[in-house]
DNA sequence: GTAAACCTTTTTTTT
DNA sequence: AAAGGTTTAC
C-alpha cells in the first residue's frame, strides 16, 4: 500500500535524510516487518522515525506501542531520540525498555498470578547464589562437586527456554547432580516464592506463563499494544520469542530489527534461528534490507567484511559506503600487556594534543579482566577514563550492604537482606545467634526480622546477643516508621504517592503494613490517568522534579544517610582506616546522591536491580574502556581493539568447549568490534601476557590473519619482529628471561610492573 | 565470636 | 595477583 499518498504534502521532518529502504521500513506500518540491518546502516534512525511516524499519524498513542531493546543503554538512547524527534511534545513511552524492565513492570501488576506479591524483590546473582548454596547443602550435596554457579547456569538456561520446573525432563535434569537438577530447580522456585522474590529469568518466564494460562490478561495486552518493535532481534531467546509471538496477535504489527552477523549472545540462549523462523511464523512478512553503511570508512568495512566472510551459514549481505577511503586498519604487535596500554595511552594523548576529544575514543576488550591494564596506565598518566560495566557500582560490597538495609526497611520479609546485614557491621551476632533466629523463624513460619523480634522476649539467646539484636530490631522499626511517614500526604501538593509500586495499580500485599492508604491519584488529571496498565502519573514527575531541583532533598536519600550513620556502618568504615575505606565512604555518599534522582525508595530499588549501573556521572571528557559486548550498538571515531591473541580473543573457553559454533560467535564478536569504528581502528596483540598472575606467551589471534591484507597496515614494536617472537615461543619455559631486555622500545615508563614479585 | 593464617580458585560475555 | 573460602589460633 502506498502510504505516502496519505501523507501531508510537505514531507514530515522525520523522513529527512532517509534512504529508500529506510523509508520503506518507516512507512510499512501494518503487518510483520523484518528489517535486516547491517552494522552502521542507520537502523536506529529508521526505528525512531518509524515510531515518530506511528505517533504523528495517530496510528497509536505512545502507551500503545511496545518497544523492546536488550540493553539499558539502547533503551535510554532510543528514549532520548524519540524525545528529540517529537520535540518532547509526546510524553515518554511507558512501554519502551529492555525486555526485563518491561516484564518487571507487567509482573508487578499481575504478581499474584505468579504466586508473588506486587512488591517482590528482584534478586541479583549474589542473592541467587546464596539461596542455591543453601539448597545444595540441604540436599546433602557437596558444594565443591556441584557448585551453585553451575546450578544457577542450568536454571538460567531452562528459564531462557521458557521451561518451568515441570518442563525439565530427566535428560536435562542430568545436567546437575546426577539428575537432581530438576528437583533443585523446583525447590529453588518454591524458596523464591516464600521470599517473595524472583530472579532475572523469572521476570520473563513468569509473564510468559501468565500469558499462556490467563487468556484475559493476554487479551488485555493484545488489545493495548497496537504496534510492537524489537531491536537486536538476533539476540532474542526462546522465552522472548514466545512472548512476542503471543503479544503480536492478532494484528501482527510486529517489526523486528536484527543482523545475524551481530549475534553474540548465544550463551544467554539467543537463537539466530529466530530470524529465519520469522518468515515462517509470520507469512507475508515484508523483509527490508539496510545495506548502506554510514558509519565506517571503506577500509574498516572491508576488514570487517573480510573477517566475517570466514563464517558459514550467514544470511549474507553486502555493506557498502560512499565515504572516502580513510586510513587502513592498524595492526600493532607489542611485547606485553603493559606496553599495549602504554601504546594506546600515547596515541590517545597525541589525539588530544591535536585537538581531538577524549569522547571520540573507545578501547574495546574481550573480557573484563583486560580493563585493568588500561586503568592502571591511565591513572599513571592522568588520562580521564571511564570503565563501562567493569566493577559495577551496585555490585560493590559496601553498596550492596547499604542496599540490604534499605531493602529490609522497605520489605521486612526480605530474609536475604537480613542475613546479609545482621552482623554487618560486626555487632556480635555470629553464626550461633543467626542459627537460632533461623530455627525460630522456621518454627514460627515468620520472616527472620520478625522472628528476631519475637525472640527478644525469650531466653534463646545470650544476654549480649539479645541486647544487640534488640537494638537492631528497634532500629529497623524506627527507620521503617520514618520511611512511611516521609510519604504522608501532609502538605505536599499532590505528592501522595504510594511508597511502593510506583503508580502501579493494586494493593500492596505487604503483610507488615496494614491497609495502606495508597492509590492517591487525587491530583492526577483524569485524562492522564492511563488505564490500569498505565504507568506514570504526573504527580510523581512533579515530586521528582522538586527533589532534583534542589531546595529539598528526597526523604529516602536522607533516610539512607541516617541509616548508614545510626547502624554504625559509616563509623565502622571510618575506624577501619584501610586503603579502600575512604573510597567506600565516597561510594556510599554517591549512592545517597543517586537516590535523589528517584521519586521513591521503591523506584530507586527497582532501578538498581534492573539497571545495575550508575549512570550518574556520564559527563566530562573521557575515554571509554569496555567489553565488546557492552559496545554493541555504539560507535566511536577512534577504536582500539586490545588483546587479539589466541586464548584471549578468541577466548580459551570458546576454543576448548563450544567447537565451531562458538568460534564463529567469537568471530562475530570481532566483527562487531571492528564495525564500532567510524574513522580509525587499531588492533593490538601482545606477545606476553599475565594470566592468573602467570606470565604466558601468546600468538596473534587467528582473526588477525583473516583480515584482508589490502585493508590493514601492520607494525611491530619488537626489535627483530617476527624472529624474536619465534625465539620467545621456544623459550617460553622461562618468560622472565626476557623481562629485563630493552626490547619494549620507547618504554621509559615504569617498567612493566615489577609487580609483587 | 573474631581475627589472622592458609588454602583454593579465578576469566567470558549481560539482564 | 587477588579474591574468596576454610581452617586455625586467640
Amino acid at each position: 500500500m502506498s502510504e505516502a499518498a496519505t501523507l501531508p504534502q510537505p514531507e514530515p521532518a522525520y523522513l529527512h535524510g532517509l534512504n529508500p529502504p529506510q523509508r520503506e521500513a518507516v512507512l510499512t506500518t501494518e503487518g510483520p516487518v523484518l528489517m535486516l540491518a547491517g552494522a552502521g546502516t542507520g537502523k536506529t534512525a529508521a526505528l525512531t522515525a518509524r515510531l515518530a511516524h506511528l505517533l504523528a499519524t495517530r496510528r497509536a498513542w505512545p502507551s500503545q506501542i511496545l518497544a523492546v531493546t536488550f540493553t539499558n543503554r539502547a533503551a535510554r538512547e532510543m528514549k532520548e531520540r524519540i524525545a528529540h524527534i517529537t520535540g518532547g511534545a509526546v510524553e515518554g513511552m511507558p512501554w519502551l525498555g529492555t525486555f526485563h524492565s518491561v516484564a518487571a513492570k507487567m509482573l508487578r501488576i499481575h504478581a499474584e498470578l505468579a504466586g508473588l506479591q506486587s512488591n517482590f524483590t528482584i534478586l541479583d546473582t549474589d542473592d541467587q547464589l546464596r539461596v542455591l548454596k543453601q539448597l545444595i547443602a540441604a540436599a546433602d550435596l557437596d558444594e565443591k562437586r556441584w557448585p551453585a554457579r553451575q546450578l544457577a547456569g542450568c536454571i538460567d538456561r531452562w528459564k531462557n527456554k521458557g521451561w518451568n520446573p515441570q518442563d525439565v525432563d530427566a535428560g536435562e535434569s542430568e545436567a546437575f547432580a546426577n539428575g537432581r537438577g530438576g528437583e533443585l530447580y523446583a525447590q529453588y522456585q518454591e524458596r523464591l516464592r516464600t521470599l517473595n522474590a524472583c530472579d532475572f529469568g523469572d521476570l520473563l518466564l513468569h509473564m510468559l506463563t501468565i500469558f499462556r494460562t490467563q487468556p484475559e490478561v493476554l487479551a488485555q495486552y493484545r488489545e493495548r499494544f497496537r504496534y510492537l518493535l524489537v531491536d537486536e532481534y538476533q539476540d532474542t531467546n526462546a522465552v522472548q520469542y514466545e512472548w512476542l509471538k503471543l503479544l503480536a496477535e492478532p494484528r501482527r504489527n510486529l517489526c523486528c530489527v536484527g543482523d545475524d552477523d551481530q549475534s553474540i549472545y548465544s550463551w544467554r540462549g539467543a537463537e539466530v534461528a529466530n530470524i529465519l523462523r520469522f518468515e515462517r511464523d509470520f507469512p507475508g512478512a515484508a523483509v527490508i534490507r539496510l545495506e548502506q553503511n554510514y558509519r565506517s570508512t571503506p577500509h574498516i568495512l572491508g576488514a570487517a567484511s573480510g573477517l566475517i566472510a570466514n563464517n558459514s551459514g550467514r544470511l549474507g549481505k553486502t555493506l557498502w559506503t560512499e565515504l572516502d577511503a580513510g586510513d587502513k586498519v592498524q595492526v600493532v604487535g607489542v611485547w606485553d600487556g603493559p606496553e599495549e596500554a602504554r601504546r594506546v595511552g600515547e596515541e590517545v594523548e597525541t589525539h588530544q594534543r591535536n585537538g581531538g576529544s577524549l569522547n571520540d575514543v573507545a578501547i574495546l576488550v574481550r573480557a573484563q579482566f583486560q580493563t585493568r591494564e588500561f586503568e592502571e596506565r591511565f591513572i599513571a598518566i592522568g588520562l580521564p577514563y571511564q570503565i563501562v560495566g567493569g566493577y559495577r557500582f551496585y555490585e560493590r560490597a559496601e553498596i550492596r550492604d547499604a542496599l540490604a538495609y534499605l531493602r529490609l526497611v522497605q520489605s521486612p520479609a526480605d530474609d536475604l537482606a537480613f542475613e546479609r546485614i545482621v552482623n554487618t557491621p560486626k555487632r556480635g551476632l555470629g553464626d550461633k545467634a543467626v542459627a537460632a533466629i533461623h530455627r525460630h523463624a522456621r518454627a514460627a513460619r515468620l520472616p527472620l526480622l520478625l522472628a528476631a523480634a519475637e525472640m527478644l522476649g525469650s531466653d534463646e539467646l545470650t544476654p549480649q546477643a539479645r541486647r544487640s539484636l534488640g537494638r537492631f530490631v528497634s532500629d529497623f522499626a524506627r527507620w521503617r516508621e520514618m520511611h512511611q511517614n516521609s510519604y504522608s500526604p501532609l502538605g505536599d501538593e499532590g505528592v501522595d504517592l504510594p511508597p511502593e509500586g510506583q503508580g502501579m495499580s493494586g494493593r500492596h500485599a505487604d503483610p507488615f503494613m496494614s491497609a495502606q492508604p495508597t492509590e492517591g491519584s487525587v491530583n492526577t488529571p483524569p485524562a492522564r490517568r492511563a488505564s490500569p496498565l498505565g504507568g506514570n502519573s504526573s504527580g510523581i514527575l512533579a515530586a521528582a522534579e522538586e527533589f532534583t531541583k534542589g531546595q529539598r532533598t528526597a526523604p529516602h536519600a536522607e533516610l539512607a544517610r541516617l541509616i548508614l550513620e545510626e547502624s554504625g556502618y559509616t563509623a565502622a568504615l571510618q575506624a577501619e582506616r584501610s586503603a579502600e575505606s575512604a573510597g567506600r565512604l565516597e561510594n556510599l555518599a554517591e549512592l545517597a546522591r543517586a537516590m535523589e534522582e528517584y521519586e521513591s525508595l521503591s523506584a530507586f530499588l527497582e532501578h538498581v536491580s534492573l539497571v545495575m549501573d550508575n549512570d550518574a556521572n556520564r559527563s566530562g571528557e573521557k575515554v571509554t574502556v569496555m567489553t565488546i559486548h557492552a559496545a554493541k550498538g555504539l560507535e566511536f571515531p577512534l577504536v582500539y581493539l586490545a588483546g587479539w591473541e589466541e586464548g584471549v580473543f578468541p577466548s580459551q573457553r570458546a576454543l576448548d568447549e563450544g567447537g565451531l559454533a562458538s568460534l564463529e560467535e567469537e568471530r562475530r564478536l570481532a566483527y562487531v568490534a571492528i564495525t564500532r569504528a567510524r574513522r580509525r581502528a587499531t588492533i593490538l596483540h601482545a606477545a606476553n601476557r599475565r594470566i592468573y598472575g602467570q606470565w604466558t606467551s601468546s600468538i596473534p589471534s587467528r582473526f588477525v590473519a583473516e583480515l584482508p591484507d589490502e585493508h590493514i597496515e601492520s607494525e611491530t614494536t619488537m626489535t627483530g619482529g617476527e624472529s624474536l617472537w619465534r625465539a620467545q615461543w621456544s623459550e617460553r619455559e622461562d618468560p622472565f628471561a626476557h623481562l629485563a631486555y630493552g626490547a619494549c622500545g620507547r618504554g621509559r615508563g615504569p617498567l612493566p610492573q615489577a609487580v609483587g614479585g
